[in-house]
RNA sequence: GCCCGCGUGGUGGAAUGGUAGACACAGGAGACUUAAAAUCUCCAGGCCCCUGGGCCGUGCCGGUUCGAGUCCGGCCGCGGGUACCA
């Protein structure tokens, strides 16, 4: 009997796949297409086990999906553009395009010895010219459709490196590297009209079935639709050319708590102000520094400066209302002007307090009279709008009434009284997809004095990348290369200059998944093969991307399909997304002489005595139960050494049994060795099972009714992505399998299906253990196994009888009896007659199959 | 700040509103062995009387329900996103 050799095991089946072209997808044969996607990995040059699990995912579904007769499209490449990439060559030298091809290298490496069933005819690069050139091409028929433009916005601009930052380079307000406080700059740069099709974006996630809520909600919120009014303040003294300042608000029912305007400081009025009055430039200055983020403007400490300008508000001629600029109002949401309602808004309300100003409630509680009010010091009352509130300062509906019913009422009673309009509004904005940076996809345009912007032409696409840059010196190297720089004027033929912007790397990750559908095609899709494999069946990924990627590549497919690269039908490219958690791991530190904190590999540190010491020093380390695997805090398992250890299997069973595969996993040592022992045991059943005796035996019933129930069960997990619920089933049934006193026939049949249903987690000693046990062919080509009805029947359930919702007692029924049965058996139990001390019971309620609740 | 999740034994976790702790790890006891490894069998949420049972228990507080880990409201803690990390 041969011992679970993984090694050999391995390279053995995985040969013989290689072989048989079980993972080439085809379009023929006439059989059902599958396409299952795996968010597709920066090619950081390390494997992390959070890519195994991820991969392993889409493997078993993919592996599920080629085994119940489907033409599989399970296709991997790598999102090869961005930072990390300029960042190492500035770092140690090397060029960014020899550092990502050699990680891609590295990492198809790695990937390959996991058994992954993956059409490696497929791979590509975003950083392939082959690619980025296709995508060119969808830019210059996304111009021409009017779905790019240019203006201004605002970047991180570091003022002692002379270069922009990414949101991620800045920390606390300063660049990473020149420590200097970051200004916004405007520049002008390229736009995709995302927010035109924000309406239908939003829509159609209602049709999103397959997604998970969480990600459709985060979506729902991110478009942000609103209702609101659109009005004027009239300025009562403003500067030339300014009589009136428009507003937006969500909460016109509040009008008249109005207690101030406030401005954005790139608010035309505030740039008119600042113009002649320095004390004002002064403030919007200081306004503009620090980081672009939403998350550093909201947590600003708000600061406002008093114009001396007052605006009228629309109800009252007598009532005038003081001009801020406000460093918390974006110019880039409405109209870049609010009034302030510090009575029900936060905000407002810090604002008010800071600068004195007043406080008016319009609505009270309907249902907490106690609570304190914002004018008496009290928080500011912001409800749901779906909560009815007395209106103590409404003008519009009924006194009494929800939030919503004061909006409505307000706007209908300002559009009768020619005070604005109601508008519907979205948070989202466009998306801009100008960088400036070398380490993308170069945007085809050119820049000609005559012409303006000119598209380069197709013909001379792809406009790709120099190779001869250097990065000694910070900013982007396209801007200082002349040869590549200078060109000639698509249009005019006289000298020009290229654009040297680069595009945002989320427009690689935004059409891939259609271009895996035909990679090689000289157009950016093959719309026959678009047309077979769209749309992904299954995409799996990081809940990272819930938003941008999700909602950007949403964005992609809909012009795809206008500039005539996609199918109408694949306009909402994923019909089932899946988001998987981290693999997270202990994090063993100690702190140096400091108190910074030192951390140690796992393999540095060692148990004695319950405590975790640090094998070299024996001195005792702190243990940080379960961190995201990073490399700054030394807790990353290396797959290839987990692999090299235990076998692919091993690795691929660990990250999928313990945790389910929405939440995070901790990767424990001891969790990979047990079931590198599973396995073994495995293994070591089937030798077994090749080996008994013929012949039926009374135990074969009982084990072949399990086996069925396992192929049930194993099925429904994977399909319902419970995959550690399938290996909870699987070890169960593994342990019947292993005492069963069955005969060798059943014993071997159940050994096949055992194999079958562990094929898609643990392929390849699935296929060792089916040629084992007699099967014919590859696992991967046999059909997967039915579960016979028949089989699966029960006679009798056992039913947990409640007296008060507590559980007292138990009865074994007939799975068939009826509700007057089980109610006549349940009163009859010695725990419910004696709970009952005589008296009719109150209530009884019979859920059939499930409880039996006797209420006393 | 805002949006979205998550929180269950010593540990990872299971549980269509219906027996909380399946399955596994670590642990304990035993079998086999000269011994060890490997393997196999059994025990195992906490507390209390121990025949049988009783009480408590799913981050905290409250609510809905015959019945709540699950639904609702409010807190606390952790994680993801926050438009130039991918």
């Amino acid at each position: 009997m041969s011992r679970y050799d993984a090694a050999s095991i391995e390279a053995k089946w995985q040969e013989a796949w290689t072989e048989a072209e079980s993972f080439t997808a085809t379009m023929e044969g006439g059989k059902p297409k599958y396409y299952v996607l795996e968010m597709f990995p920066y090619p950081s040059g390390k494997l992390h086990m959070g890519h195994v699990r991820n991969y392993t995912m889409g493997d078993v579904i993919a592996r599920y999906k080629i085994s119940t007769g489907h033409n599989v499209l399970h296709p991997m490449g790598f999102d090869a553009f961005g930072m990390p990439a300029e960042n190492a060559a500035m770092a140690s030298g090397g060029h960014p395009k020899d550092w990502t091809y050699s990680n891609i290298d590295d990492m198809v490496e790695q990937m390959k010895p996991l058994g992954l069933s993956l059409d490696w005819s497929r791979m590509f690069a975003t950083c392939d010219p082959e690619y980025y050139g296709q995508q060119q091409a969808l830019f210059l028929d996304f111009l021409d459709q009017g779905l790019v433009y240019r203006k201004n916005a605002v970047v991180n601009w570091d003022p002692v490196d002379m270069t922009v930052l990414a949101n991620e380079q800045v920390e606390d307000g300063k660049g990473w590297r020149s420590g200097a406080e970051v200004e916004r700059r405007e520049l002008t740069q390229w736009f995709f009209r995302i927010s035109d099709m924000a309406e239908e974006l939003l829509d159609a996630i209602d049709g999103l079935d397959d997604w998970p809520a969480k990600v459709k909600l985060m979506q729902q919120n991110w478009i942000g639709r609103s209702r609101g009014l659109q009005f004027a303040f009239g300025l009562t003294d403003g500067p030339e050319g300014f009589d009136r300042v428009e507003v937006y608000t969500t909460r016109p029912d509040t009008l008249l708590g109005a207690s101030f305007l406030g401005i954005s400081p790139d608010h035309p009025l505030a740039r008119a102000l600042e113009k002649d009055n320095p004390e004002i430039a002064a403030f919007c200055a200081e306004c503009r520094k620090g980081a672009t983020t939403e998350e550093a403007l909201e947590k600003a400490e708000k600061k406002g400066f008093d114009t001396g300008l007052t605006v009228r508000h629309p109800f009252d001629t007598a009532w005038d209302l003081p001009v801020y600029i406000a460093n918390f109002i974006l110019m880039d949401y409405g109209t870049g002007a609010i009034f302030g309602c510090p009575a029900h808004d936060a905000r407002d309300l810090e604002f008010a307090r800071k600068y004195e100003l007043p406080v008016t409630s319009v609505f009270a509680s309907a249902e907490d009279e106690g609570r304190t009010m914002p004018e008496d010091g009290g928080e500011a009352y912001v409800p749901p709008k779906s909560e009815r509130v007395i209106y103590v300062r409404g003008f519009a509906g009924e006194t009494e009434q929800t939030g919503e019913e004061g909006i409505d009422a307000a706007i209908a009673f300002c559009e009768d009284n020619g005070v604005g309009q109601g508008v519907t509004k979205f948070r989202l904005r466009d998306w801009g997809l100008s960088r400036q940076r070398y380490w993308g996809c170069p945007i085809p345009v050119v820049h000609c004095e005559a012409c303006g912007v000119v598209p380069e032409k197709k013909e001379n696409l792809p406009v790709e990348l120099p190779y001869d840059v250097s990065f000694d010196t910070p900013g982007n190297p396209l801007d200082r290369h002349p040869t590549w720089r200078d060109c000639a004027c698509p249009a005019c033929g006289r000298p020009a200059k290229r654009e040297t912007d680069t595009m945002d790397t989320f427009v690689d990750s935004s059409w891939y998944f259609a271009r895996f559908t035909a990679p090689h095609a000289d157009t950016p899709t093959d719309l026959a093969a678009a047309q077979y494999w769209m749309n992904v069946d299954q995409y799996i990924g990081g809940i990272e991307h819930a938003i941008l990627h999700l909602l950007y590549s949403r964005f992609f497919a809909r012009a795809m399909h206008i500039t005539g690269h996609l199918p109408e039908s694949a306009k909402e490219p994923f019909n089932a997304l899946f988001t998987q958690g981290m693999v997270t791991h202990a994090i063993y530190q100690t702190r140096d002489a400091n108190g910074r904190p030192v951390y140690h590999y796992p393999a540095d540190v060692e148990e004695r005595d319950g405590a975790v010491v640090v094998r070299a020093t024996g001195e005792q380390a702190e243990v940080v139960p379960s961190a995201k695997m990073s490399k700054s805090k030394n807790n990353v398992v290396d797959p290839a050494e987990i692999v090299a250890n235990f076998g692919a299997d091993t690795a691929r069973w660990f990250v999928l049994s313990d945790s389910p595969p929405e939440r995070d996993v901790e990767w424990t040592a001891a969790g990979a060795e047990a079931a590198a022992r599973h396995l073994s045991r495995v293994h070591r059943i089937a030798s077994d099972a090749a080996a008994s005796e013929d012949g039926p035996q009374a135990g074969d019933e009982a084990l072949l009714k399990e086996m069925h129930k396992a192929i049930r069960d194993v099925t429904l997990g994977i399909e319902s992505f419970g995959f550690n619920a399938a290996i909870a089933r699987l070890y169960a049934f593994t342990n019947t399998l292993a005492k069963s006193k069955a005969g060798g026939e059943a014993k071997r049949a159940s050994t096949r299906a055992l194999a079958q249903l562990m094929a898609p987690m643990t392929p390849h000693l699935s296929e060792e253990v089916w040629s084992l046990l007699g099967g014919k062919g590859l696992v991967i080509a046999a059909e997967w196994p039915q579960a016979d009805e028949a089989m699966l029947v029960e006679n009798a359930v056992t039913l947990p009888i409640q007296i008060n919702g507590k559980r007292r007692a138990e009865i074994s029924v007939a799975t068939d009896a009826s509700k007057e049965e089980v109610e006549k058996l349940a009163l009859g139990h010695h725990a419910v007659v004696k709970a009952l001390e005589g008296s009719a019971p109150k209530k009884v309620i019979v859920v059939p199959g499930r409880i039996v609740n006797v209420v006393v």
